[in-house]
DNA sequence: CAGTATCCATTACGATACTG
DNA sequence: CAGTATCGTAATGGATACTG
């Protein structure tokens, strides 16, 4: 509770919130995962990957996680163009927080009867948007 | 990688993104890591704690962390009304998951030089907004 | 192929005021 | 105290079309 002492701003007193921007923003996950799991992917290949993502978004993505040092962007100047994204080393040291995130999967059930009991005890209340 | 198989929309090619949007969505982090932390508070000793959230956002984060299962509210039908939240026991079983996230929280200065250097680099590229 | 460029829809969030 | 009710805005993401 000590190594990890890191300036925060106070008011949020949570220590772990700049990490969670950083690798819990949306889609980072995702491609953080495909990355990490199956190793080394063209631009077309993480979008058929991740299917619900459009170009747009995932061009945002990588970009911001490229300046976060967690991908490495890899340009091939061919014709056609190649252009391929790995996870770095610093990327890869995430794999027993997603390790940590997948056993606590398990409890998905449990979350989900909490759902349920919820709603039969809070008719109309609650529930997402 | 067998332990915590769970149905998941196989497009997002990511089994952790269920867990991800129940525990990581907006607000929750703080407000489950003060209760996780701190132990039991009041509605407006939260609202002291996480000084930039309003009493609206609050009441949101508070009602879905509520009827997933991870916080406890306890009404206390006196004058003036008490009310209090405190974190469940499978709110308790994300504290490993926290202490990860809180390790990881060393890499942060990587994570800015990371930054510096795509800055100096890739000037007027991929900065947020 | 690997993106950009636009435009639009949604929504999350903030500010403010009010109530049992 | 512990919220709820409204309203307005800013930001995010989706759809679509286009380019070196």
């Amino acid at each position: 509770m000590d190594a990890a002492r890191v300036e925060v701003a106070p008011e949020q007193a949570c220590p772990i919130a700049p990490v969670v921007d950083i690798v819990f923003s949306r889609w980072t996950t995702p491609i953080l995962w495909v990355l990490n799991e199956y190793g080394r992917h063209r631009f077309v290949e993480l979008q058929r990957r991740i299917v619900t993502i459009t170009p747009k978004v995932l061009t945002e993505r990588l970009r911001q996680l490229e300046r976060d040092g967690l991908v490495v962007r890899t340009y091939h100047p061919e014709v056609p163009p190649r252009v391929e994204y790995e996870i770095s080393a610093l990327g890869r040291s995430l794999a027993p927080l997603f390790a940590a995130l997948s056993e606590w999967s398990v409890n998905l059930g449990e979350v989900e009867r909490a759902r349920l009991e919820y709603d039969a005890r809070e008719p109309g209340r609650g529930r997402r948007t």
